[in-house]
DNA sequence: TCAATTCTTGATCGAACGCTCCAGATAGTG
DNA sequence: CACTATCTGGAGCGTTCGATCAAGAATTGA
């Protein structure tokens, strides 16, 4: 009973959640997003109510798409090792260097506007913990297939790895050498025991 | 011959650090900037060009303060692993938030900026290098007064070190627990052998 | 077919942006 | 005491910001 939206609201997401990874939140206005959307600054405002609720929009869906990549990888039925550092090596080198790489959004919003938006603060720790929760499986996991020694207290291994993760992306970001973060990736997979 | 600055460079450096602390490149305004620093608009574009000169004289006023950080750890002569305790610690509880905490304008500038303003990211690698050149000599020396097994490679656990400095910072931003990160900390520095 | 409802479009709002200009104030020099 | 050089700070430049709104287009139920 009235004329149906003519954009795909999830193409949509996709389109401002790479304009946010670009200029971040401040530095990308609203005619930039409604440009890359491809919509007026109208549908915009009809559709996500504002700038900050588009990019709330955005980073929830950034979220699920990390959640995607963390889950898969602990479907995997390979080595703990081996899946656990494709993840790490994806950080700085990744196929996915939009959404798991250093570009990554949630990182982004951490740096950017950590502290100063109930909602995104809210958004930081349940991603984190979910990322870290499936690193726990991961480990945990492992551990019972004898791929890890029996000493190895899984949540405490997901934190540091997860730490490491970001810490990689950060590096990468300041210019480190491949070859140095790979070094620490395996540095750090070492510590697992 | 001719009328004397009112203000101190040195003091209007720091209180830009804070304003692109708080708000980030593009969130800093240059009234925001001036008006902190407490001189006219004018003034500001006499003594520095443009927003962006201040940034970037800002962003290399904070890097000075990584390097006198680093030194002074450098400098101590407690066990290398108490030291590097220490600088790891304050990365999310520091006593120095600011400068070397979470809120670090490096880490900031990383996320922001690199990538897209050259001169950014050249300070960006000299700092990161710096850092990464000071933790090294700290383990190296650690292994020849004995306190690290003859067998740790330094370059190697020094960018180690670094990136699980990066990953706490990053990871404090997420609202992770500081028992974890105590925990993340202890468990990098067992790595070292 | 037409009224009702929602969406799209583009002009436009007031505010804030980075930045410039200039009159007035303040200093050293002859 | 001029004279000159520099600094200060508020007014204001043109532009862009986030957001709104009216008018037309599209869709559905009656």
């Amino acid at each position: 009973m009235a004329r149906t939206r003519e954009f795909d609201t999830d193409t949509a997401l996709e389109r401002a959640m790479e304009v946010f990874r670009e200029h971040g939140y401040e530095g990308a206005s609203t005619r930039d997003l409604a440009g890359a959307i491809g919509i007026g600054p109208g549908s915009l405002y009809a559709a996500f109510g504002s700038k900050d609720g588009l990019y709330l929009a955005a980073l929830r869906r950034h979220c699920e798409h990390l959640d995607v990549t963390t889950r898969r990888a602990l479907a995997s039925d390979l080595d703990v090792r081996t899946v656990l550092r494709g993840l790490l090596e994806q950080a700085f080198k990744g196929s996915d260097p939009a959404n798991w790489g250093p570009g990554c959004l949630l990182l982004r919003a951490a740096t950017e506007r950590a502290g100063r938006a109930p909602e995104v603060d809210r958004m930081l720790r349940d991603a984190s913990r979910a990322v870290e929760g499936s690193f726990t499986e991961m480990i945990a996991a492992g551990r019972r297939r004898g791929e890890l020694s029996a000493d190895v207290d899984a949540p405490t291994a997901a934190h540091f790895l997860v730490t490491t993760l970001q810490g990689l992306r950060v590096m990468a970001l300041m210019g480190s050498d491949p070859r140095s973060l790979s070094a620490t990736a395996e540095t750090a997979l070492r510590c697992l025991g």
